[in-house]
DNA sequence: TATTTGTAATTAAACGATTAACTAACTTCT
DNA sequence: AGAAGTTAGTTAATCGTTTAATTACAAATA
């Protein structure tokens, strides 16, 4: 027996005015509140709010959005979501978001530029009221368009400091600095810096700041710099370390420029007997899950994630909101993280 | 100088078609592809083209949608979005999706059930055509409140058996049985067991998985079940470990129920000086980036999550496009994952 | 009494797209 | 030549809301 599936049919808000004879409008203006100051009656608010509870009314978001030209949603476009950081900060976006009443669509680029033109194009289409964007590298012209077309928008993480655009980002430089200068006072003589090979601002910001930080120490040896790829990050992070432990003044300080450099190279380490803390000395970029089984907590560079999503969200719905034009970049910042427990071995 | 934001006009189809002199139904059949067999003439699909090229003409998804009544839109409900499990499964089902031309719109219930019942209000608003849901613990009302409405759905990773609800979950008995069986092989015979003090379907099926693998070998051992709470776990991790390690008897095994308790449990035994893989054998749930910088690796079961995204992904489309109302519970084999280099030290 | 004010609703257009039904002009066939 | 078929479009209704403008009536004021 074939089994018709019954059409349940939909309840809008003209259902509601059909069954009690009035109009749609009135119906609506119930349902969203606006029935003060001698719009709709007591009674009749009342008998609304109570067939729409009856009949488990749903209101239609699209067709809403569609009139008033603001869906209430929010385009998060994250650049490899499968990283920690990244995951945390999309949380957060998230979590702000639905507060202040606002949907996040997410799109996740892979750091590859046409998956990203494409995601803000398929994203325009759903009618988002604006961006959160963490861009990948050499995205500028992509971005550009964005603010020339007036489109709400702010880069989080990442930035392009020549483009007029709103950004939430930390003091990397000043940070790496100062964290670099904690390897130097922990006695730290040979240090490493371990960096990406690419055109990241931020991250070259954070590098040289580490840089600079050897400099001023007189304890700067180029030999002890390495720069990774991204697509070969765990052959040439393994590399790098294996390097650095075998040249003939043996490294005693590691400072890694970003959090999955960070987890590769404590792995590299490990497999290569070297005893963190004692050996070496070590200052990564995030605070990271991969490390929470160690008997002790390798220092590290807190970004203030929560705060950032919060700030993001905050500029860019007072764009949304408001209008507002004028360019605000944020710069927040992280925090040493020192409280390690010695290892005892 | 107030600077007046230009008010850029939107690009619809009419404005295309007003520029061209034809109707914009027109343009809507050029810009769908449904110009063939006579419809509209070669030139003027080209200048259409043309002209929504030059224009920039983005689609209006929310218009589209509330037309044909679908939103190509679907809603993923995850129970804890920073368990790392779910993470990857939110990841792959939302790539298959996009494949499949659908967006995804994440929500997190925390476990918590009101929270749940709260995004389901909300994505519902927002017109999704299903869900894929890890629904909380309780939530079969919530459950049976969409099936009834006909709502297309798939639960993953958790189901309620007594349910009639298609699901996508693993064999989590018979892998668990097998999973013991290797503790076994391997020579342990004070095997403990530690599993979540809940009322989930899916943990409860491995632990009774473990509990007969150990029965049906005559060790079974009931001061070796520790259950612990879901909002204490590291606590009661740690309680539990080391009540198994000072035993009169030493335990010499540990199957864990879940990747959250697998980690806190590995940490417990780092901090108790227990040597992995020599003191002590141990069975996971799922891999663990947690893990990645062990110099070994520690024996886990694997989950198929890159095809239950899928499977789950085809299952709700296919009850989307062909109105299916045929009952599905798919389950795949989890898979044992042993390879591990022993520790050196 | 005529006018204003206040209260309680309705009307109707609009948002941007889709699509069934229709028209009009040519071709082709018998 | 008339009927039928093909080609190339248009018309108009509709999805579910919102909201400015309007109406209708009752009460208060001049």
């Amino acid at each position: 027996m074939i089994q018709l599936k019954e059409k349940m049919k939909k309840i809008s808000l003209k259902t509601i005015a059909n069954e009690l004879g009035v109009s749609s409008a009135t119906v609506s203006l119930v349902l969203n509140g606006k029935d003060k100051n001698g719009r709709v009656s007591k009674e009749l608010s009342r008998k609304i709010l109570d067939k729409a509870a009856e009949l488990n009314y749903v209101p239609n978001t699209l067709a809403k959005s569609l009139k008033v030209g603001k869906s209430r949603t929010i385009g998060l476009i994250i650049a490899d979501i499968s990283n920690l950081f990244f995951g945390a900060l999309a949380l957060h976006i998230q979590s702000f978001a639905q507060q202040k009443g606002y949907t996040v669509i997410i799109g996740n680029t892979n750091e590859k530029l046409n998956e990203m033109e494409h995601i803000i194009n398929f994203l325009l289409a759903r009618q988002v009221d604006g961006f959160i964007i963490t861009p990948t590298e050499k995205s500028q012209n992509l971005i550009n368009k964005l603010t020339v077309s007036n489109i709400p928008l702010v880069l989080v993480d990442r930035t392009f400091p020549e483009l007029k655009v709103n950004s939430v980002t930390i003091n990397n430089y000043e940070i790496s600095y100062k964290a670099t200068e904690e390897l130097i006072k922990k006695g730290c003589r040979n240090i490493g810096v371990i960096s990406y090979k690419q055109d990241h601002f931020h991250v070259n910001e954070r590098k040289r700041g580490a840089v600079e930080a050897l400099k001023n120490s007189g304890i700067f040896n180029p030999n002890y710099i390495a720069e990774v790829r991204y697509d070969f990050l765990k052959e040439d992070v393994s590399a790098a370390i294996e390097k650095m432990v075998n040249e003939n003044i043996r490294i005693d300080g590691i400072f890694f420029t970003t959090n999955s450099i960070s987890i590769n190279g404590v792995k590299s380490l490990i497999n290569n007997n070297i005893i963190i803390q004692k050996d070496i000395q070590l200052m990564c970029f995030d605070e990271n899950d991969a490390f929470y089984i160690l008997p002790y907590t390798i220092p590290f560079i807190k970004q203030p994630i929560k705060e950032m999503a919060e700030k993001a969200i905050d500029l860019l719905i007072e764009q949304i909101d408001d209008n507002n034009n004028e360019l605000i970049k944020v710069i927040q910042d992280a925090e040493l993280v020192t409280n390690e427990k010695i290892v005892d071995q």
